[in-house]
DNA sequence: CGTTTGATTGATATCGCTCAACTTTCGTGG
DNA sequence: CCACGAAAGTTGAGCGATATCAATCAAACG
C-alpha cells in the first residue's frame, strides 16, 4: 500500500473513468503486480518480470452486483481474488440458466473474446474482490513474455475441458449423481483455496444448483435430503457437511425407494449404537 | 504439387515420422500454407506472411480411424479439411460420451494444450483429409504475427461459447427440442459449408446422436418419426429434409400425444390438398 | 412484526428410459 | 450374385425418475 503513490500512473493498466456503472460502486485502491496475478491463476510466472513494472487494479462488487452483461462490449477479463460468484446466460425467453459458480482464482470474460462482446453474466453471490485484466494491455504483456501467453492458452484450454466434463455429467448421470458429484467437486475447490472440504457452506440458492444441474429445485432439495438420510451427508439449510466423500464420488444411482428405507435404517442403526465416525465407502458398495 | 519438390525439407513442420500408428495409414502429399489454414478456420490471414514459407501437412484417415486417442501426449492440432468425425469422452466405466461432431474448418484437439494430453478422442466418421498443426510451431508463428495469436484466442473462445450453448441446451430442452436444434444447427452448419441445409444426410447413428444430446437411441428414433407425423422433416434413415426450419428453430416442447394426432391429422389433410410447399410458422404457432 | 424469499415435503402427472420384437440396411465371403 | 450375419433403425408396452403443482415451514430483512 506504501508503494500506492509512487507508481507513475501511466504504468498502470485499466482507468477507473472507463468502468460501467456497476463497477464503479465500491472499489478499494488495491493494485496487484503480475506475480500476484500469475500465483493466483496457479500459472508460473514469467521470470523476466519487474514486479512493480504492471499493475492491475482491484475492484469491489457487494452481493448481486453485475461484473459484467451479456452483449455488453468486451474489453476486460477478470480473476477472482476472494468472493463468490455465479455466471448465467439467458435464453431467448429469459429463463436463467446457471453456468458456472467461480471463486478464487477464477478466470472471467473468457467468452467475450470470440464476438468482442460477452457472451454470459457474471454475478456475485456474495461480497468480491475482483482484479481487472484488460484484454489489450494483457496479451500484449504475453507477446513480451512467452510464458505468459502459455499460459492463457493452458487456461482457456482447461476452461473448455471442464465445459466437457460439465456436458458428459449432465447428460449421463442422474439426478442424485449429479448432486452427489458437485457437492464433491465444491469440495475439492474449497480444499484447493486451503479451506476445509468436508464442511462448508452453499453461497448459492437450490434453484441455483438445480439450474446448474439441470434438475428443478425441488429435486435438487429432496437429492440432499436423500443423501443426508443415507448419511453420506449432513444438511441443514446451506450448511454441508460431506460424511462419506468416496461414497458420494462413486455414486451412480440410488436404490429405488423401497430399498432405500432398509439402507437408512440400518444406517440409523448404526448410529445409534454410536458406530459411524467414518464409514467410508460401505454405502457406496451396497448400491452399486 | 508441382511446387512441392522446391520446397525445402526444413520449411515443413511435421515431419510424418513423428506420427502415431493410426495416422500413418493413408496420407496423401498435400500441404497448405498459412493463408490457406486461416481462411479455413475463417479468421483473417496475417499479411505479413509469404504464402510459401510455412507449410502444414494433410493427412487422410479413413472412416473408423481415430485421429488422437485420450491420454495421448500432446503436440498436434488438427483442421478439419474435409470429412465428418465426432469427439468422444469415455468416461470412468468405459461409457462413451458425444462431445461434438467436427467437420470442415473445425479445429480439433485444443482440450490437449492444459495437461499436455488430449483430454478427448476424435475419430472420422467418414474418410477425411485433416491438416496437421504442430503446436509449438504453430504458436511461434502466433509470436511473430500478432493477428494470429489473436485468432487463437478467438477460436478458443468460439469453443467455449459453443459449449455453452451446449450446456444450456442439455439442461434446458425437452427432447422434441434438443433434436430439433440439432437438426437446425447442422443444417446451419452445411449452409456455412455451401451445401444445401434443408437437405442433408446424417454422418452419424442414433445412439451417436443421442449420446450427444443426453437421449437414448430409441428417443431420438421416435422423436424424428413425430418430428415427420407433423410435417416438420421428412427423414428415410439418414436422409433429412427440413421442411419447417423456423418451427423446429422455435420447438419449445411437442403439444401432448392425444393433441398431437389431431395436428398431424390437419397437417395430412393439407397434404393431400396438395397444399404445402413451405407453410412455415404455421405449426411452430400451434405449439406455442 | 409482517413481508418476502428460500427450503422442505407431498401428491400426481408425464417424459423419457428400459426391455423387447421386428425390420431394414449393409458388408462380407462363399 | 446371393446368402448370411451383424449393425442400425423402428416401434410398442410398461415403468420409473423427475417435473409440476401445491401447501407448509423457516429464515432473512426492512
Amino acid at each position: 500500500m506504501s508503494n500506492f503513490s509512487t507508481i507513475s500512473q501511466a504504468s498502470r493498466f485499466t482507468d477507473v473513468s472507463n468502468l460501467s456503472d456497476n463497477a464503479w460502486r465500491q472499489h478499494g485502491s488495491l493494485w496487484s503486480n503480475l506475480r500476484q496475478v500469475c500465483e493466483l491463476l496457479s500459472i508460473p510466472a514469467p521470470v523476466t518480470v519487474d514486479d512493480e513494472d504492471t499493475l492491475f487494479q482491484h475492484v469491489r462488487f457487494k452481493a448481486g452486483q453485475r461484473i459484467h452483461r451479456i452483449g455488453q462490449a468486451f474489453d476486460t477479463l477478470y480473476i477472482v481474488n476472494s468472493g463468490f460468484l455465479k455466471t448465467v446466460h439467458i435464453d431467448e425467453y429469459g429463463n436463467e440458466q446457471v453456468l458456472s459458480f467461480p471463486m478464487k482464482g477464477d478466470l472471467l470474460g473468457i467468452d467475450g473474446i470470440h464476438k468482442q462482446h460477452y457472451a454470459s453474466e457474471a454475478i456475485a453471490l456474495s461480497d468480491c474482490d475482483i482484479i481487472l485484466l484488460p484484454y489489450k494491455a494483457f496479451t500484449s504483456l504475453g507477446r513480451t513474455h512467452v510464458e505468459l501467453e502459455q499460459a492463457m492458452f493452458s487456461v482457456m484450454s482447461r476452461e473448455i475441458v471442464r465445459e466437457q466434463m460439465m456436458i458428459s455429467m449432465l447428460s449421463a448421470l442422474s439426478a442424485e449423481a449429479k448432486v452427489a458429484r458437485f457437492l464433491t467437486n465444491l469440495g475439492e475447490r474449497f480444499n484447493q483455496m486451503g479451506y476445509s472440504g468436508r464442511s462448508f457452506n452453499l453461497r448459492m440458492t437450490r434453484q441455483e444448483i438445480g439450474s446448474y444441474l439441470g434438475l428443478t429445485l425441488e429435486t435438487v432439495s429432496r437429492t440432499l435430503s436423500a443423501l443426508n438420510e443415507l448419511g453420506m451427508i449432513s444438511v441443514e439449510q446451506r450448511e454441508i457437511n460431506l460424511l462419506d466423500p468416496v461414497a458420494l464420488k462413486t455414486l451412480r444411482r440410488l436404490p429405488p425407494a423401497k430399498a432405500r428405507i432398509k439402507v437408512a435404517e440400518k444406517v440409523s442403526a448404526l448410529v445409534n449404537k454410536n458406530l459411524l465416525p467414518q464409514w467410508n465407502g460401505e454405502l457406496a458398495a451396497a448400491m452399486n
